[in-house]
DNA sequence: TTGAAAGCGCTAACAA
DNA sequence: TTGTTAGCGCTTTCAA
């Protein structure tokens, strides 16, 4: 790709104005050592010419890094796209860019994009998407991280990931007590949960507010068929035949993810089971369709966008003695797919 | 932000591997006027020490510049976010970070964002989501843009806009030529348009199409109804409250966009009218959910990926002495919100 | 308050 | 094939 270069420096731009180039920078960063009536000369002259300044040079020269690196598993899925909504948000309020990098939930992909961003000098990294529950797994990003943080570089991630860093965390296993407490309320007791890599952090934290909440509830959590699938629609569609096969009995289903509850809806409409009368559905996040599924369905919202912006707001502070850990907050949102245990 | 410094140099790595600045850069760059074996040793070097360059010096000093900006209206809205994830695909393959910018769908702040990125020094600037009809609306845009192509830099647009570059042109008017068709096969004849923004070319297409179609169906364009509204969920909701009172009688509905179509079937179902029995719907993008509704949404598909691909693969080709352009593929995919027209 | 000059880390001419 | 050197455009000491 060749090198692309606009012609106005910030030579041009002091050479205009009649001042010398250290006099022209400090004006238009805003930096004092300027007098009011030079400085305000000299950003009209750069606004007029159109100047904008070249943030390699800058970055190079030692100033600002006006970057943040966002790391997500997919993009096209509703619940990372919705987080960066929220860091974009905040990012363009700030004059940030926003770098946004695949990790495909891949430790070792993950890691080659920290890299990546680090080279382009980002001044903040952002991980979002779940951790593993083995520590070794990012062991490599650690790393990485933490002589990005040593060189000055701030790092936060969103969910609980084994990574000294300001973290946003959701509210998982609370989310995942209140789908299954709901289920309990309305006297649901042949419950299953289709659930997904169990490698993840995010699962093992749903699953054990599932869990903590069927235990409470009487029942034996080992009774409950656990499916473990990936967090896709498709897996959801699955796990849901093998749920009808193996567990007929099932009055409720619980999918560890909205996307995954999608496709539970859709094997159950497509065995003609009638939802929620013969089953219960209740899925986790709140992604922005699941209010449009007929029927629509219920869930614990999560707020993702809020999640996004909570995490570049972190990153944004100076970095404090120990990380800062913010829960987000959960509701559950009970709509049309959960109803009462059917009385047969 | 304080800066983000790595101590690791190119001189640090051709300190260790025993051979000068410029032997070092050309090894790790990939360039020749380089021995294998030398060439060889210094990638091993860097390897181990870790080294990634500092792309700011790179493209400072007239390297390549390997970031890409991408601007969309809004990441959180599935059509742009699968655009994204096309992109950022093919981006990964190739080293490229991608930068990604909310426009807002207002043509001062895509000006702006446009402004961010020439600043970032992106090589390559793509232009995602329907451009304005009047020309004068990008002018501003279309002046920065031509100046960044101009010193080398690669444009690339999604969509019909009044921009000197190449572009990925949406079969938007076949699609809604297509949507309608497939209604008028059916026997509809009163068909109401949800429609949007009608500053938007996006808008201006579909609607030709459908207008094209309607009219080659022996009706008059004059007589649907037509609703301008925008591109959203709640809008679409809306535009269907005002049919079912202004024009009862209708038959169909055609939303120019999935995300309204969605709306329509949310107030039809509140109104408890039966899709498709009473009343058909069709949208236009093929989101991934419209096969999750009840009912599943018959639709028009744009490859929304895909066009995110090919837009950076154009961008990365050399620049031809007129713009390329490039249309993608559209298919109707028949679900279950539309039927016959009803008997009645 | 202002200006001159020394880099930031790299690439790319130019020499050898 | 390799090394030397002059910048890229900016920020930031250090002097004035």
């Amino acid at each position: 790709m060749p090198r692309s270069r606009s012609a106005l420096r910030l030579a041009d731009v002091a050479e205009l104005a009649g001042v010398s180039l250290a006099t022209a920078s400090r004006a238009l960063a805003g930096r004092d050592g300027v007098s009011d009536k030079v400085a305000e000369h000299v950003r009209q002259v750069a606004n007029q010419l159109g100047y904008v300044a070249n943030m390699h040079a800058r970055t190079l020269a030692g100033g600002s890094t006006s970057t943040v690196g966002l790391i997500v598993h997919e993009i096209g899925d509703p619940y990372f796209s919705e987080i960066a909504s929220g860091v974009i948000r905040v990012a363009g309020e700030r004059d940030l860019m926003v770098q946004i990098c695949h990790s495909g939930r891949d430790p070792e992909k993950e890691f080659r994009q920290i890299q990546t961003i680090i080279a382009h000098r980002a001044g903040i990294i952002i991980v979002a998407g779940s951790g593993y529950c083995d520590p070794r797994a990012q062991a490599r990003s650690k790393a990485a991280l933490t002589a990005f943080q040593a060189s000055g570089g701030r790092v936060s991630v969103i969910g609980r990931h084994h990574l000294t860093a300001d973290a946003v965390l959701p509210d998982n296993e609370a989310a995942g007590r209140s789908a299954a407490e709901h289920l309990l309320s309305l006297g649901h007791r042949r419950i299953a949960v289709v659930s997904g890599p169990d490698s993840l952090t995010t699962v093992e934290d749903r699953l054990a507010g599932i869990a903590g909440a069927i235990q409470r509830g009487g029942l034996t959590w080992s009774d409950i068929p656990v499916i473990p699938t990936s967090f896709t629609r498709d897996s959801g569609l699955q796990a849901t035949e093998q749920i009808l096969r193996d567990h007929p009995e099932t009055t409720a289903i619980i999918a560890l993810t909205d996307a995954m509850a999608i496709g539970v809806l859709s094997a159950l409409r497509a065995h003609g089971i009638a939802v929620p009368d013969r089953i219960s559905v209740v899925g986790l996040d709140d992604v922005s369709v699941a209010a449009d599924l007929a029927p629509s369905l219920t869930t614990v919202r999560l707020p993702m966008a809020a999640m996004g912006e909570l995490a570049l707001a972190m990153a944004l502070k100076p970095q404090s003695q120990r990380p800062r850990r913010k829960s987000t907050g959960h509701q559950l949102v009970v709509r049309d797919s959960t109803g009462p245990v059917p009385s047969g």
